[in-house]
RNA sequence: GGACUCCUAGCUCAGCUGGUUAGAGCGCUUCAUUUACACUGAAGAGGUCAGAGGUUCGAACCCUCUGGAGUCCACCA
């Protein structure tokens, strides 16, 4: 019964796509109001959380075009680097494929051909959903428009010295095989031994105690550190301690970081595998070793534990070490372990070559204008502050294939170590260099041959994402950077910055902040006028939704049972800015049927109203059908000045609080309110009690019957497009007994109704 | 350790800058019985707005404290 619903649906959102409806226009002299849809990760399908953020992005992009405005609503879709490739990597693990096995030219196909599938269920949901984007504009992350924008990026960071390459311990994912940024991670509470370990002191039977929870990467400590002054180990300072593996002598240290009341008092110190190990090191200028592989296994600086998981060496190494008699005492203990936010791998820190970024002065210039910024809710300016206020070196290469490959070619015979620098032989450009001039291959300036390699890696997602209020508008594509022409395009120019954007809280600094950042930097503007946050959509114990816990909603299916128009209803009621709510099929489903009676009420209504109007004000339709057409927002003129019954003024009096009530709550992006006010006017004001009292006197009340109606349907026709044009269509066709809608009668392009001054 | 948010009817949630008897949907009770609409209508029960204190003529809303739930950031040798 609710099939052939959905072919309607389905084929007025061809008769708008058809007829240009959704179609920005730079030329038009119309004010521009932009709003810029968040890319989904190309991964996987679109779930509830996307299916709010459209339908909140589509009415307010319905409802300023109603208001006269050009509007641009750009959709795109992003490529998401890490995420992608794990996802893909374990759907080809069950063919028993990988990508080593594959290659990269054979894993590129197999990833191209996934996005493609994924893309295309995306097309479909978004269009199921009546989204009335321009799809003329769409973007896709890894395409030759962004990727200009992101080699301008970069090339504009390396000119301002911004970035650079280096060998530095980084978070690393053993499973993904790439570095990732602390963003990027988080914590699992383990109960895991603490080991108290003596080590010895070199000429003498002393030891100092030391505790710690990673026995595995002895061999690698290269000083023992304590607070400065430490009452019982203070005299050791000057002395050699002996690393219980390699018996190495090693150094006996003071550093404040050193906490005296945790553990020992005595630290460890393995600068190839720690943070702050790393950090000491660096202040008492100690040697890196490295006891453990990318892979996540133990090293050969390590021949008793070569080869191990992390987790068997540990066990190993506490029972050589209890054989030894090194080790005091062993405690159960619980700590959170950094993990991989991805794969949930543990993540080892170690020293890896990789890309940074200096954020410093991005950060500054950025905090420097954030208040331009309209957030929604407004704390968020203060949270997305004060990150800003602690932001360290973005590092942005990942080992990854998928994303954009860092655009730097070295020379194969003189750079063969990939080294960089101003004076380096190396090459910034996305495809192989050439020479400008001859079109030929470019020399290298020392052995002038033009053997050219290309940086294994690629960048970050979020250092393309982060120009998305760019890039979607055509940064530097409109010249090659040599020819220095202009680099605003006529887009640029009129939606930047954007009128609106939103997004889920949990990438406000992985994305967010960073398109304020880069926006400000390159733009030397903000990028978005109006930041919304939406709140998250939990289940009822108020864990997140995801795939793994198995407990998602899939909005396809809600709209396929209860059709768009009410699913769209449900979501409204849960997007209040920045609000986390619990919820469950159930009860989407209880909500989603109660907008469903809504839409019947509605379409009964205009039964009433229209169908079964009676038959001697057939003279009056002709009025309503002007009134209709031309459609001026102050026109919405009430019917008939003198017959005007109590019943009368009192409807209109509430229509038009109505609309002025809806009208304020779409622009504060209020949409809860503004859907429970239109509600509650439609079906308690209009329905249940000023047509029942009609009912006596039809034929006066029947001009005002349908300017309400009329009224409403435009109201309401940002949040259930397709109902209220399938009905706005059919009281048009009843007045004229016409089947098909003709071009400018749609409801999308009638104006917004004002309220009637009095 | 630092920051932020929330606790309102059985359930899920609204309640703008403090202003008369605190709202919605679902659920519940009673009635109406084919009405444009049963995907309906009418009537109703149900809340000391987490607790305590304070400011105020007046507090669900502002301040302080306590309790509970959650999120984010930093850190856990």
């Amino acid at each position: 019964m609710d099939k052939p619903k959905t072919k309607i649906d389905r084929d007025l959102y061809e008769y708008w796509e058809k007829s240009g409806f959704f179609k920005a226009d730079p030329d038009s002299a119309k004010t521009p109001y932009s709003l810029l849809i968040p890319p989904p990760n190309v991964n996987g399908p679109l779930h509830l959380g996307h299916a709010m953020q459209h339908a909140i992005l589509d009415c307010l992009a319905r409802f300023k075009r109603m208001q006269g405005f050009d509007v641009l609503l750009l959709p795109g879709v992003d490529h998401a680097g890490i995420l992608f490739e794990g996802t893909l990597n374990k759907l080809l693990e069950k063919e028993g494929l990988s990508k080593q096995k594959l290659g990269r030219e054979e894993w590129m196909k197999r990833a191209w051909q996934f996005k493609d599938e994924n893309y295309q269920a995306f097309h479909d949901t978004w269009k199921l959903m009546g989204l009335s984007a321009d799809w003329s504009r769409e973007v896709f992350t890894l395409e030759p428009k962004v990727q200009k924008a992101v080699l301008e990026e970069f090339k504009t960071f390396w000119d301002q010295d911004l970035l650079y390459k280096g060998a530095y311990i980084v978070q690393w994912c053993p499973k993904d095989q790439t570095a990732i940024e602390d963003l990027e991670m988080e914590y699992e509470e383990r109960q895991e031994k603490f080991y108290y370990i003596r080590y010895k002191i070199d000429g003498s039977d002393d030891f100092i105690l030391i505790a710690t929870a990673r026995p595995e990467t002895i061999a690698a400590d290269v000083a023992v550190a304590i607070y400065p002054n430490h009452p019982k180990f203070a005299k050791l300072i000057g002395k050699m301690a002996k690393n219980p593996f390699t018996a190495t002598k090693i150094p006996i240290i003071e550093d404040k970081r050193v906490e005296k009341d945790f553990g020992t008092g005595a630290l460890k110190i393995t600068p190839g595998h720690d943070l702050l190990d790393y950090e000491i090191g660096k202040t008492h200028k100690l040697p890196i070793l490295h006891v453990v592989s990318k892979e996540g296994h133990i090293t050969n600086l390590d021949p008793n534990l070569n080869g191990l998981k992390i987790i068997e060496a540990r066990d190993k190494a506490a029972g050589i070490l209890n054989e030894k008699g090194l080790i005091e005492k062993v405690e159960e203990y619980t700590h959170s372990v950094p993990v991989c936010e991805r794969c949930k791998t543990t993540i080892e820190p170690l020293i890896s070559e990789e890309w940074f970024v200096k954020m410093k002065p991005l950060a500054q210039k950025a905090l420097k204008n954030i208040g331009k910024i309209c957030f929604l809710p407004k704390n968020y300016h203060k949270i997305i502050s004060d990150w800003l206020k602690e932001i360290h070196d973005w590092s942005i290469s990942r080992s990854l294939w998928w994303g954009h490959r860092i655009p730097v070619w070295y020379c194969q015979k003189c750079n063969p170590s990939h080294e960089v620098g101003k004076d380096k032989d190396m090459v910034i450009s996305l495809e192989e260099p050439k020479d400008p001039d001859s079109g030929e291959l470019k020399k290298c300036q020392t052995c002038r041959l033009s053997r050219w390699v290309q940086d294994e890696q690629v960048l970050d997602t979020w250092f393309s994402s982060g120009l998305w209020p760019m890039a979607t508008l055509g940064w530097f594509t409109r010249r090659s950077l040599d020819e220095g022409g202009p680099n605003r395009t006529k887009e640029l120019e009129r939606y930047y910055p954007w009128d609106f954007e939103l997004t889920a809280p949990e990438i406000k600094f992985l994305w967010i902040a960073r398109m304020i950042m880069l926006g400000l930097w390159f733009m030397d503007e903000i990028p978005f006028k109006n930041m919304f946050f939406h709140g998250m959509l939990r289940d009822l114990q108020g864990r997140k939704f995801s795939k793994s816990l198995g407990n998602g909603i899939d909005p396809y299916e809600l709209v396929e049972q209860w059709g768009t128009d009410a699913a769209r209803m449900a979501l409204y009621s849960y997007s209040a800015p920045g609000r986390d709510a619990k919820t469950s099929r159930q009860i989407m489903d209880e909500r989603c049927k109660n907008y469903r009676n809504f839409g019947t009420k509605l379409r009964n209504i205009t039964r009433f109203v229209i169908d079964l109007a009676p038959e001697k004000i057939t003279s009056s339709s002709s009025t309503l059908r002007n009134d209709v057409i031309a459609s001026e927002a102050k026109q919405s003129k009430h019917p008939d000045e003198r017959s005007v019954h109590n019943d009368d003024r009192i409807i209109l009096e509430q229509l038009n609080q109505t609309i002025s009530e809806v009208t304020k709550n779409i622009e504060s992006f209020n949409l809860h309110l503004a859907t429970e006010k239109l509600y509650s006017f439609i079906w308690h004001d209009f329905a249940d009690i000023y047509i029942e009292d009609t009912k006596n006197r039809r034929a006066q009340a029947q001009p005002t019957l349908e300017h309400v109606l009329k009224t409403s349907l435009q109201l309401l026709h940002p949040f259930m497009p397709f109902l209220t044009e399938e009905l706005w269509l059919k009281i048009l066709s009843s007045v004229e007994g016409q089947k098909l809608p003709h071009i400018n009668e749609s409801i999308m392009l009638s104006n917004w109704p004002g309220s009637i001054d009095n």
